[in-house]
DNA sequence: AACTTTTTTGCAATCGATTGCAAAATAAAT
DNA sequence: ATTTATTTTGCAATCGATTGCAAAAAAGTT
C-alpha cells in the first residue's frame, strides 16, 4: 500500500523490475506493444508502491490539461448544482475534472475568470452569462488558441460559439395563452436585462401570445429590473397601483414571482382570484409558497450533460466547431394553482 | 498581443532579448537579483508576444499544484454558494485555484471525488461531508503526504483534522428555548442523520433545553429521517397524529420545516397558533412560507474565508496542522412569526 | 542451423520553468 | 590602474511522463 513521504515515480517501478521507465509508461496505460505478463507485474508494483501518476508531467508532455473550466453566474441554485451534477458526470467519464467558478453575476468577476481558466489551460469552457455582461471578448483568447467554448441557458448569439438552452421564447408564449386561456387580459410581465437571451426571449414569447390573441401590448406593463427580492416588491406594488388594475404577473423567474405573490397578498388581495402570479424555473420554492407557483420547469441535469457532451466532442473531434450550432432543450409548462382562474376540468 | 496558435515559452522571450531563460524566469516573478531595466523589458516583451505562464512545467518543478479541492454535499444551497465564495475570495488572493466536486449526499462519491482530488496532486482539501459518510479513511491518503484538510460545517472529530463550524449545540438550544418560552411543552424535533456532527449536536441542544426547562423528553417526540421533502411530509403526518398533539416542531433545516408548515395548514391547523415552527440555516424560503420561518442564521461566506485561511495558513506553515484545532462561528436566532404563540412585546 | 517475421523493450530527446552555483559585469575602494 | 565588493547573469541539472525510432528478443519458416 502507499508509504508515507516520497512520492513514486516510474523510474521507481522501472528500477524496481528491472526495465526502462519507457516499458512502464507504456505498461500503465495499456499499451499494447507491451508483454501481457510484464504488464501486470507493473501494475502490481505499482499499486505496492502507492503509486499515482504525476499530471503535471504528463500534462506538460502533452500539452493538455484534462480540465474544463465552468464559469457560472451563481451556484446557488437548485438548477445549477444540478447542471454541474451533469456536466461532472459525462466530463468524468471522459477523463477530464473541472474548474468551477462563479461570477457572482458581475461582468468583471467573468472576466478575471475566465482569465484564471486561460492561464490554468483549460482544454475547454463552458459558460452561463453574467447578468450585466455587455460583450464576451474575454473569451477570444481561447478561440484563437482553438480552445472550444461553450455556451448554455446564458447564452449569446454568435456563429462562433455553440450553445445549449431551452426555447425562452416558446415556454413564455405557452405560459402567457396559458394565463390568456385561464382569462387575464392585462398581464404584467416582470423581467431581467434584455440583453441576456433568457430574458429577450420571454419577452418576446410574451408580447407574441398576447398578439395572437388580440391583447393589445401595453409598454406599462413591462417592468424590466434585476430581479432581486426588493426589486420584486417595488414592481408588485407598483402593479397593485396601475388603473385599471392587471390580472395577471408573469415573472421571469420563480424568486421574483414568489416575492410578489406575497406582496399582492399582504394588499389583502387573492392569487389568483384578483391576480394570477406565473414565474421560470421550478425552483423549490415554487411549491412552497401559497398559492403554489405556475411555472417552466426544465431539467439542469440534462443541459449540464448536453454542454459537457459538446465539449468532449470537440475535444475529441478538434476542427468540427462549426457542425454543432446549437443545441435547444425541451422545457414543460408546469401549471399549479397560483395561474388558476378557472377550476380544473 | 497575443498572437493566434504556438505557445510562447520563456525561452522564447530569451532568445528575443538576447539573454537566458534562467534571467527570465526570475524577472517575470520579480526577482530580487534581476536588473530593474531587464525586468522592464521582460515584462513588456511578455506582454507583447502573449506569454502566459505554463503552471504544469511550474508545478512539475515545484511540486505543487496551486489548487485547493473542495468537496461539499451539494452546491444547490445559497449558504453553500456563499461558503464556495468566500473560499474564492481568500484562495485566490493567495494564488491558489478551486477544483469543487458535489458528493451528491452519498459517501461513495465523496471517496471517489478524494481520490480524484489526490491524484490531481491538491495542496489541500475542504470538505463538508455527505450525509451517510461512516468514516474519512479516504482522506487519509492526504495525511499522510501531509496534505492539509479541513471540515467545514459538516464536520467531524478528529485530532488530526481542523474544522470549523458554528456551534449547533448552542443554536439549537437557544431556538428550543425560545419556543418555550413562546409556552411550547411538547416540542417534536426532526433531525438527520446523528454521525453528522450538524444533527447530533442539535439534538443535543434540543435535548438539554427540554431538561433546563424541566420539559421530559419523550423519544417518540424526536424523529430521525433524510430531510427530503417527502420525510419531512411523513414526519409531519405523524405528528398530526399524536395524542396529545405537540405544539411545536423544531426541524434541523428550513426546507424540513417548511414542508411541515404546509402539511400542517393543510390539516386545517394554524402556525403557530397550533403548532410552532422553526427551522435551521435562513434559506430563502424561510421568508417565502407563510408564516415566515423562525430559524437560526450562519454566514457561509464567512464560514468560507475562515476555512480558506486556515487551509493557506496551513500551507504557508507547515508543521503547525496541530495549533489550530477548531474555529467556532456565530450563528444568530431569526425570530419571525412562525413561533410566536405570544404577542411580541 | 540460418534466416525472416513478429513482439517486446530501451535509448534519448522532449515538454517549460526553476534554481544552486559559478562566472561575468559593474561599481566601489584603494 | 588594481584590487575588492557588489550586482547581474548564465549554465546545466532537475521535476516525471511520453514517444519515435531502433535494437533486442522471441517466434515462425525453410
Amino acid at each position: 500500500m502507499a508509504e508515507t513521504g516520497k512520492e513514486i515515480t516510474i523510474y521507481d517501478i522501472a528500477q524496481k523490475l528491472n526495465i526502462s521507465a519507457a516499458t512502464v509508461s507504456r505498461g500503465l496505460k495499456d499499451h499494447p506493444g507491451v508483454n501481457k505478463n510484464t504488464k501486470r507485474k507493473i501494475l502490481a508494483t505499482a499499486n505496492e508502491m502507492g503509486y499515482r501518476s504525476n499530471s503535471f508531467a504528463s500534462n506538460l508532455r502533452n500539452r493538455k490539461s484534462n480540465i474544463i473550466g465552468v464559469i457560472v453566474p451563481r451556484l446557488n441554485s437548485n438548477f445549477m448544482s444540478d447542471v454541474i451534477a451533469g456536466i461532472e458526470k459525462v466530463v468524468n467519464k471522459a477523463g477530464y475534472t473541472l474548474f468551477i467558478s462563479q461570477s457572482l453575476e458581475l461582468m468583471q468577476n467573468e472576466v478575471s475568470n475566465a482569465k484564471a481558466m486561460f492561464n490554468n489551460r483549460v482544454d475547454g469552457v463552458l459558460v452561463s452569462l453574467a447578468y450585466d455582461t455587455t460583450n464576451i471578448e474575454h473569451f477570444e483568447f481561447f478561440t484563437k488558441r482553438d480552445i472550444p467554448v461553450v455556451f448554455f441557458d446564458r447564452v449569446i448569439e454568435h456563429a462562433k460559439y455553440p450553445s445549449i438552452c431551452i426555447d425562452n421564447y416558446k415556454a413564455a408564449y405557452s405560459l402567457v395563452s396559458h394565463l390568456i386561456e385561464q382569462g387575464c387580459k392585462r398581464i404584467v410581465h416582470i423581467s431581467g436585462d434584455q440583453r441576456r437571451n433568457v430574458y429577450a426571449d420571454r419577452t418576446r414569447g410574451y408580447q407574441q401570445a398576447l398578439k395572437d390573441n388580440q391583447l393589445p401590448f401595453d409598454k406599462e406593463l413591462l417592468i424590466v429590473n434585476d430581479l432581486t427580492k426588493e426589486s420584486a416588491i417595488a414592481a408588485a406594488k407598483k402593479v397593485l397601483g396601475m388603473k385599471p388594475r392587471p390580472d395577471a404577473i408573469f415573472a421571469a423567474n420563480d424568486y421574483c414571482a414568489v416575492n410578489c405573490i406575497l406582496e399582492i397578498k399582504k394588499a389583502g388581495l387573492k392569487v389568483p382570484g384578483d391576480i394570477a402570479v406565473a414565474g421560470f424555473n421550478n425552483d423549490q420554492m415554487a411549491c412552497v409558497v401559497e398559492p403554489h407557483l405556475t411555472t417552466i420547469d426544465y431539467k439542469g441535469f440534462e443541459m449540464g450533460e448536453f454542454a459537457a457532451r459538446m465539449i468532449i466532442n470537440h475535444l475529441a473531434n478538434p476542427g468540427e466547431l462549426q457542425n454543432t450550432h446549437s443545441l435547444i432543450l425541451r422545457s414543460e409548462l408546469i401549471i399549479r394553482e397560483s395561474s388558476l382562474k378557472k377550476p380544473a376540468i
